[in-house]
DNA sequence: GGAAACCCTGCAGTGGCTTGAGAGTCAAGC
DNA sequence: GCTTGACTCTCAAGCCACTGCAGGGTTTCC
């Protein structure tokens, strides 16, 4: 299992990747957007990681895994790398993020109640023509819903950050 | 406000764009993507558009604020154009997309318990050093958050195909 | 010594737009 | 007729956080 028992506790990324439960060209993309230092290369221009790159890329893993951007993560790299200031910051942007999920959740709980109420209007079997899903759907749309008439006409699904997202439907197909 | 008057129901792009509070540009997307048919040009290359194309538009538009994928749109249309089957396919398509949203709301409220729990950690004004959120995305991340370990090395937040997605975050630059 | 497993770089693709460049068109006012 | 400004056109790149592939080199194991 440990292959690198006589050289101490030098990695190459392959056994980061399964430490990490990461995948290696996720590190690379990783050391590419400065997340994680450049390290150390063999002859062979292999990267080889220490202990502490597992525990750094664990951090990002364990933030990315809590829905944190790879920006706000770069943030909270900053205050853990930063010598000696007070945490404010942190506590700031956790509650921003909390803010953020807490937001999502509340439109996805009245999308799910508008999807229910339509869905409600078939009953299955019926003709084309007279289903009640589209024809729901259509009126709908005809007097706007109130929900995208609220905010003008600027983005009002998606924010200009794609920040709290996607993972549903990644079993199928 | 109505300069088309006399031509009936003709409208060019911005015209549209405004009745269905949609950016022109996202218009012209949608047409590239197969989702509204290509419409006929002035002389000078402008696209021409009727009131079918609004309530197209429109129909579209609303599945979005329904957090649809462009995919499930496009099947939605197919059984709109289609002359003459039941609609099961219609329910079908509906109750999986339920099924997405419901469990993306089972995730964000796991993730919001997670976060406020960490949040708890801090008392606002310790030194950086003592963060009890930093200490606490560390501990969690050195044995490997449950949610992340439960699923193999797969993706594990984010699906393969982006689908309930973002909306937070976007109000402050 | 040859195959399999690993590593490297660099680039393209994902979704659903948005933004921008650079050019053409049109109506109104002078 | 000329200018101004609002509108339109096409094409291309950018956003996010990866993922996957091509085409090569290296290491390890039998």
């Amino acid at each position: 299992m440990c292959k690198y028992r006589d050289s101490g506790v030098m990695m190459k990324i392959g056994e980061l990747a399964h430490a990490t439960q990461t995948q290696a060209e996720t590190i690379r993309y990783y050391e590419r957007e400065g997340l994680l230092p450049s390290t150390a290369r063999t002859s062979s221009n292999y990267r080889m990681y220490e202990t502490s790159h597992v525990q750094r890329l664990s951090f990002i893993r364990h933030c990315r895994s809590l829905d944190m951007t790879l920006a706000e993560i770069r943030i909270l790299l900053q205050f853990k790398d930063a010598p000696s200031e007070n945490c404010a910051g942190v506590n700031d942007l956790l509650d921003a993020h909390i803010g953020h999920v807490a937001a999502r959740i509340r439109e996805l709980r009245a999308l799910e109640r508008e999807l229910k109420r339509l869905r409600e209007q078939c009953v299955s079997g019926n003709a084309l023509a007279a289903c009640g899903i589209l024809q729901g759907l259509d009126l709908a749309s005809r007097h706007q819903s109130p929900r995208s008439a609220a905010h003008g006409h600027a983005s009002h699904i998606h924010g200009a950050h794609p920040h709290v997202r996607a993972s549903a439907k990644s079993a199928k197909t």
